[in-house]
DNA sequence: ACGATTGTCGACCATCGGTCAACACGTCCG
DNA sequence: CGGACGTGTTGACCGATGGTCGACAATCGT
């Protein structure tokens, strides 16, 4: 009588279960850091074996690139500048939402920091900062930045994450007074890189 | 005969042997990061077994830590603000000797940037952070800083790491521009903050 | 009704940080 | 000179981690 027992276990499509299994990460790494999970406690969570979960993601890193490249997209649409706004306009529009996207998910983001040691999330990061980067420059000095203006950009987007950090830790600063603060803070690092005369033109 | 064979290994005093793994350990976590390192990599390297290691260093964390207060007291002597100075040349000068410092220590201070996800390194950090951040603070505002400027000033220790990151990088700008890139990044940041007034003073 | 496909699992591996009882080296006393 | 003692030192071990593999079994086409 064996075979009228309960199948031991329920066979998915693969769509269907790696679709399960990237919602279940993007939940899990939204509150958690990228070692504060296991990739034991993700099967065991989705309710399935690690050889599975394994199946579908060849490495944790793999995984947790996959969850975050979502969350990835969703901001950089959402923060997508405005062509027809002059730049600084356009940038002030783009912050504002970006710091809304925080405000909406502040532990996603405050873990999203804690991982980023972790090669895979540094070089998301930095890509991220990096497309930022061009973005803000391009619309600065469009053609070949100078070095001090180059350092002066990537040091202001380190800023933004430590102001926001700060922000998220005591929460004593207005969400747009830290937007004009965050502007104000590029105006005055561009301007100390000697090529400020762009921003103001 | 066997009493005649050479001793399976050579018993140090205490000092010596703790002196020896210091040093070894700062050498060894000036040039790669904290988890790039095993505590079985650094015994084998140290040619004695893991459980010795542990008999001198209860934990990694704080074998770390102790290869870290070294070269962290030589910079926080170093970079000891002049009380004879104003606040902002006794900063540049600070802030020259510290540049100073990583131009000679590349390497060990991108491994401590890489580093800098584990909760002792963190704290280590922060700490460092936080009594720098005190140190301008009472510069700029003796008693009792804004959130604003608190935030600013919190920011620009974040965008010095970012600027002093990509400088190693690229190295393509002379180290006094740089300090005047990041004097300059400070006095604006702070006027963006809106308590500018007191920097100029 | 049965074989092929392939989704799924239990068992396994190397490495990690960390622990422990026991061995062996140097010394000191008789 | 010899044996006992203190302690510096070790190999073996633990639980957890990321990752792998051969084999079972649920489903589908016929």
């Amino acid at each position: 009588m064996r075979w009228l027992a309960k199948p031991a276990y329920s066979r998915l499509q693969v769509d269907e279960r790696r679709r399960q299994l990237l919602e279940l990460g993007t939940d899990l790494f939204a509150s958690h850091s990228y070692d504060e999970l296991s990739m034991a406690r993700i099967a065991r969570e989705a309710g399935i074996s690690k050889a599975l979960l394994y199946h579908y993601f060849p490495s944790k890193r793999e995984l947790f690139v996959a969850t975050l490249q979502q969350s990835a997209a969703e901001v950089e649409s959402l923060t997508e500048p405005d062509p027809e706004l002059p730049p600084l306009e356009a940038l002030s529009v783009s912050l504002d939402a970006f710091l809304g996207w925080i405000e909406e998910h502040p532990v996603a983001y405050g873990k999203l920091m804690e991982s980023s040691h972790q090669p895979e999330v540094r070089d998301l990061v930095a890509d991220i900062r990096d497309r930022t980067s061009e973005r803000i420059l391009g619309g600065v000095a469009p053609d070949g930045a100078p070095p001090k203006l180059r350092a002066a950009v990537t040091g202001w987007l380190w800023l933004m994450d430590g102001v926001i950090l700060d922000w998220l830790a005591h929460r004593d600063v207005p969400r747009a007074e830290l937007r004009e603060l965050l502007l104000g803070a590029l105006a005055g690092v561009v301007m100390a890189s000697g090529e400020g005369q762009a921003l103001t033109g």
